[in-house]
DNA sequence: AAAGATGGATAGCAGCACTTTCTACTATCG
DNA sequence: CGATAGTAGAAAGTGCTGCTATCCATCTTT
């Protein structure tokens, strides 16, 4: 197909597809002549997944292209593509660090039996998180983090499990992406409709019944 | 304090702040002259509380703005300020829209035992995570639903006991702002460690055994 | 042959989160 | 008392990002 049909079928304007071009997202379509090229279903397949991360997963141009990156090196391994895809999609920042936050972390892995080096991103990353609640004075908020990874094991276990189900190497490391990216969004949804639930209950004991409002 | 002092104890450059000051984020510090006034202690946490939900939790100025509307409406019941807090924190695009979406997040609610209406944020968030999945072709993504509601339970539990153990009214809303902000950036990386922890393990049944790698 | 699309390059634009600059003061130190 | 530094408030400017718009020399379709 030509940019024109790639660009109706996907919904996304000319112009933002050849800018996806120029940017690396997507791979140039096949030349038939110096000012001709054909597009085929993986252009669109991968545009559809560009935009779901640009869209949903809210990742910047330069995130994608390190996700695409890890998504098309045939050397690595699931496990180090997963890791790329977990930084890409969490923010740059990291910024905050503090000598009792790094401890709350080594102890939590600790007690979880998880192995981690301090220089990961991961590892970082929740330093971040503790450094900045025990600014806002919320020490506490670390007592949350065993509740974290209960709840998170299991659902390790799904995206992994997911991950694997699929056939090829290519759609496995495509599906940690989806899992990844979608299965923030989607936690978050649903951790909101959880909440939602359970704080309208405990509402509904203290005032007369009420459905779900909107908010 | 003057504006100085709260700049240095913030590390906020004193032209932010202004800005802050500007766009609602911050309350007008006492004026003891046309120009001079004097900032408080609540100010500096106020600020650090504005400076997490940008830095950390990625939200823009007008989310905040929002958010902290939530947090000052002494009318507004936990319930209602959990909805708007969820709100701010996601992307406000949602765009994507389907027919079959929509039917999996109803029967999604109605396994789960959860009442909603389809007009809700959460809600409407969740059809277009699905609607995107489907996109990029992957309708077993909706499978993954109900493990996550599974671990989304315990969480919204601990949110809220967290938030119900704070002493006033007050300090529960903003439980609940950090429960939400920097529960999601914790949640992800914790999920990142449990992913990481798991393929590593599985990684390591394959190969020679390896202590977990940076990525 | 005429009309329209395409690849490729360059330039432009809107929004956002600040930063800078300016003015007219005020506090404070020596 | 004067010099220096700090302050509120307003307006304009900056740097970056994610697109858009315009051009032009082809190519394709009719």
């Amino acid at each position: 197909m030509r940019i024109a049909e790639l660009s109706r079928r996907s919904g996304v304007p000319v112009a933002t597809i050849k800018y996806y071009l120029r940017e690396g997202l997507l791979p140039a379509g096949e030349l038939t002549s110096p000012n001709q090229a054909r597009y085929s279903d993986d252009h669109l397949h991968r545009l559809r997944l560009v935009r779901a991360m640009v869209e949903l997963g809210g990742l910047s141009i330069a995130a994608v292209r390190e996700v695409l990156g890890a998504l098309d090196d045939p050397e690595k391994s699931l496990h180090k593509a997963m890791g790329t895809i977990s930084a890409a999609v969490a923010p740059p920042d990291l910024g905050a660090d503090d000598e009792v936050a790094h401890e709350q972390v080594r102890a939590f892995l600790e007690r979880q039996g998880w192995v981690c080096r301090p220089t990961s991103y991961a590892f970082k990353a929740l330093v971040g998180v503790l450094a900045t609640a025990r600014e806002v004075g919320h020490e506490r908020f670390a007592d949350l983090l065993d509740g974290f990874a209960a709840a998170a094991r299991p659902l390790a276990e799904a995206d992994l499990g997911y991950a694997l189900g699929a056939g090829t190497k290519d759609e496995a490391l495509e599906s940690v992406v989806v899992g990844t990216v979608l299965g923030d969004a989607a936690m978050a949804a649903v951790r909101a409709l959880a909440r939602r639930e359970l704080s309208g209950v405990r509402q509904a004991e203290e005032t007369p019944a009420q459905p779900c409002s909107d908010t």
